[in-house]
Parts: C-alpha cells; sequence; structure tokens
DNA sequence: ACGAGCGATACCCTGGGGGTATGGATGCTC
DNA sequence: GAGCATCCATACCCCCAGGGTATCGCTCGT
C-alpha cells in the first residue's frame, strides 16, 4: 500500500470533510476524492459512506484509521531514527521531564561514561507526557519516565519506586508536621499542569511557575520525593503516607538494541539498584 | 516517507546487490539505483556504502533496515485488517497450534459464544512459531500461544501454567513409572520439530507424525499436560517433575479494541481461571 | 424555492518513475 | 597484465499517475 494515500485517507478520516481534508494536505479536493476512491478499490474494501451531505467511517475504515495512524507513525520514525544514526557525531537522546530524574541523573550519566560502548548523551527536555511521543516518533533513543502511561511500542524497565512528599510554604498550616495523610489535605488547591486537562487550581506549566505560586501560598503540590532536591529554602516537604507511590521507568524504542543503548539502560539500572530506599512508605 | 522507496532500499540493503535487488522487485537495475539515490538525498543520509564491486551497509543503512522492515509489516498489517473488517461476514480469526490448546478450545468457544459481542470464529491451524507473525502480518486476530516468543507488538495474557509429561510407547523401561525427571530422560532420542533447528532425532511435522514415531518406538516426546486429551491408545503419559513449566498465553495485536476480541479474551482468561489445576509441579 | 456546501466527474498538463543502452570501475583468471 | 565478467552509475526517452481547474448534482437549512 501506498504511504501517500493512507495519509490523504487518515486525513479525511479525521476531518470527516473531503474539502478540509484537502486544504490541510496543501492539495485540491478532486484528486483527493480520486485517490480515496483509488485505495478503496485496491483494498476492496468501502471505508467511507459518503453521502452529498455527511462523510462518517465504515468498520473497516476505523480499522484502517487507528492501524494507518500507527503505520504512518512507524514508517515516519523509521526515517528520523536512520537519519539520526547517519549523523556523524553520533549522540543518545535522553528525553525526561524537568524534575523527572529521580534525582539519579548525575550518578547514571557518571556511570553511562564508564561504559564501555558509551556515546555523548544529549539530554532533552519535555512536557507532561510527551516523553512517549517522542520515543516512539524516533526523535529520542531512551527516556525516563513517571506513572503509568501507554507504553505500547515501548520496551521498558522500572528503576524505583518512589514515596509522594507535599510541598507546601513554609507558613501553612501543615508545615510542621512530620507526616501527613490524603485527608490531611482535603479542600487543597492543587495546580493544574498544561497539558493535563483536568481543571481546579491555578495553571502552572514548569516546575519554576510551581514554587513561585507554591511559595505565594497560592497552591501546593503532590510531587515524587526526589523532587526535593531541586526545591528553594522557602518551601518545606512533608511526606504523604498514603499517596501511591511513583514508579520511574526507563523506556526505549521497542527492540532497540544498539550497544549504546544497552550500555545506558545497564548503567540506569545499576545505579538504581545501588540507590538507598527513601523515605518508608505505608502500605503497598 | 515514500513506502515504495523504502520497500526498495529493504531490497538492496538484504541483497547487497543491486541487480538481483532490481530482480526480485520486478524492475530494472537503473531506476533502482536512482530511487535509493533519491531516498539518500530525502533523507539526507548514505545508506550504502558502493565500491563498483561490494555494497555495504552504513550504520544508518543497518537503522533503516531494522525500522523500515517493521514500518513496512506495519503498513501491510494495516492494509490487511482493515481488509478483513470490511468484509461482510465479520470473523474473528483465532491462531493455534494443533495440540497447542490446553484442552481449553470447546470450553473457551462455548463461553465466547456466550458473549453478547460474540462473532464467528475462524480456527487458523498454525506451525512452528507462525502464531506472532499471522498476528502481526494483521492475518489473524488472537491467537494462543506457548513458551516464550518474542511478544514484541503484540499484548497478552497468560492463560494457564502446565506441567509437562513425557509421551512413550508403552513398551518403553519408563512407561510403568509414576513420574520422572529429566535425568531419567538422559540419553533418548528426542524428536526435531520442522523450523526448529535443533538437530538430533527424526524430523516431524505435526502431532499425527509424532505420535506414529512414538509407537514405532523410534522417538519420544515432552509436551505440555494438556496434550494427553490428544494422544491415542498406544502410549503412556508420565509427567516430569522437574521440566520447566509451559505458559500458555493468549495474545494479540497490540491495541487491539474491537469488542469481539475483547469478548474472546475475556472468555478465555474466565475458562484459564476457572479451570482446575492439573497435576502438581515440582519446584517452582 | 433558493442558495450554500460538499463530493463526484470531466478534462488537461506536468513530473517522476520506469525502460534501454552504455559507460567506467574493479576483481578474477589464465 | 590483458581480457573478461560483474556491477553500479549515467544518459536519454517515454508514458501515465497524480495534481490542477471547471463544473455538475445532490442535499439540507432558511
Amino acid at each position: 500500500m501506498d504511504a501517500r494515500e493512507l495519509a490523504y485517507f487518515v486525513a479525511v478520516a479525521e476531518e470527516l470533510n473531503f474539502s478540509r481534508a484537502a486544504e490541510r494536505l496543501g492539495i485540491a479536493q478532486p484528486p483527493l476524492s480520486r485517490a480515496i476512491k483509488q485505495l478503496e478499490r485496491r483494498l476492496g474494501v468501502v471505508l467511507l459512506e459518503r453521502t452529498s451531505r455527511r462523510v462518517v467511517l465504515t468498520a473497516a475504515g476505523q480499522v484502517l484509521l487507528d492501524e494507518g495512524r500507527r503505520a504512518l507513525d512507524g514508517l515516519a520514525a523509521a526515517a528520523r531514527r536512520a537519519q539520526r544514526a547517519g549523523r556523524q557525531d553520533p549522540r543518545l537522546v535522553l528525553v525526561t521531564k524537568a524534575v523527572g530524574d529521580g534525582g539519579m541523573m548525575p550518578d547514571i550519566l557518571a556511570a553511562y561514561e564508564r561504559e564501555p560502548d558509551a556515546i555523548p548523551v544529549e539530554v532533552l527536555f519535555c512536557g507532561f507526557g510527551e516523553h512517549v511521543a517522542l520515543l516512539r516518533g524516533g526523535f529520542a533513543d531512551v527516556g525516563l519516565v513517571h506513572g503509568q502511561p501507554d507504553l505500547t511500542g515501548l520496551d521498558s524497565e522500572d528503576l524505583l519506586v518512589e514515596g509522594q512528599v507535599v510541598v507546601l510554604p513554609v507558613r501553612h498550616r501543615l508545615a510542621g508536621h512530620e507526616a501527613v495523610t490524603l485527608a490531611d489535605l482535603e479542600g487543597e488547591v492543587l495546580p493544574r499542569w498544561v497539558g493535563l486537562s483536568q481543571d481546579g487550581g491555578p495553571e502552572v506549566r514548569d516546575a519554576g511557575q510551581l514554587m513561585q505560586l507554591i511559595v505565594m501560598g497560592r497552591t501546593i503540590a503532590v510531587l515524587p520525593e526526589s523532587a526535593r532536591a531541586y526545591l528553594g529554602g522557602d518551601v518545606v516537604c512533608v511526606p504523604v503516607l498514603d499517596a501511591p507511590p511513583i514508579t520511574m521507568m526507563i523506556a526505549w524504542p521497542e527492540q532497540s538494541r544498539s550497544p549504546a543503548l544497552a550500555a545506558f539502560v545497564r548503567a540506569a539500572t545499576d545505579v538504581a539498584a545501588h540507590r538507598k530506599p527513601s523515605f518508608q512508605q505505608v502500605g503497598r
């Protein structure tokens, strides 16, 4: 099957409108109509039910939309990986969130540099949940990820399980406590991360903004314990005993077998294994 | 990137010879040379180092070969799944080995038919290790697989863990035993499955051939315990206490979300969960 | 009833993908 | 080391697939 035709179909299936899809694709509408018809003929399957007033996907069309998107992504990722592999200065691109390394980054990088297969590491910071897209898209080689994102298309290994702490302004009513529970946080204003659609508190884009808002007393935040290392002196961290533990993982594109990547994974898991456990978590 | 160009490159990279690759592709050699050069220009990367006498892959070329093959497979699989989804008589294609259902097939099918989302099931028997290729290639929707095949690109769920039995001719020296260990089988002639390159005993293609050879006293076989149900009366099954347990899994293409498939997985796991455990395994 | 919106059809035109012929380099053979 | 076979690159030609414009026909909202 032709990738161009498939991309055309995906555009139409997403817009459910030939004219708009054609505009998005930068071509005229008639050739698009023809291309879709040709694709349907080649596959021997009707993909779209078109009345002159509305376009709807058939079952086959729905399948091809899902599968086709992934297939096209795979194609683009293959191209990008080849391009990256062809650069004369080989780099290992590591993607992570700003405060998402569990404080192990220096150790991991140091351990990696001692590996014989090590190549220079380029660290790429990204926003919420972009890790997986960058890895799947072939933009990055390996990533440190939190939580339970959808890891289809990626291999991963658990690095460490962290408890969570609540970050409070120094004058907060809970600031003096040794530890708190989620129940204690009832009614508090929690921030809203850009990209996460949950609404409520103020919108924050990065850790710096978050810190300012906390110091101003406008919000508080529950973060993995390792975030402590990045916080200034005007806030207090208090363990949240019953917050769900956060698993930090290292993830990489499925079946990637480059020696440089393998060495990095090895270094990261070694560092994590020898790391001293943090404060004790309640329950599991 | 164009899929045609990528397919051309994969052919050349596999043959490491433009002329043969062109022949395989059914085109002449000059357009192939041009297409590869064009692909290299588009990607901005040298993929092949060609002297007029030999062609070798660059690092980028090696990456594109690996990734490109998968990407092309994904493309073809997407097309096939769409075609299958477009047929007017929807079927769920289940792939399994001949004696590989752990004896649960009737129960699973019966349970599935009671599901509201059930559609007719087409059972496809396949050879050694073909399951995963058929699933990845979009030829099948769901499969029952044994052992630890490479499941990248597939989701799976464990169904049951079985002990193994050795299948013996009735006159075999071990035929009277209550149970044996692997040490007891030292020196015995084991069959060689077609497709598995391990050599040694006679070559067998299916369970029928195997049975004949066992009855003839030419070989013995170690099989999952559930194979018992399929064996005739001229052989004896003896548990092998220390043989590694075999995990039977149900697997399906990653992220497949059709209701019919989900219902089947549910039915299979339900049946497996309520199944009576078989003979006790030694150790873990 | 009429017009706006949308997909299909008809027709043209151009670029690129494919073909043949041939050149130039590199090993192999005797 | 001359001759030759092999193999990729170049030169040149041709054709059609894919893209554009103009227009039609259908459907629905007002």
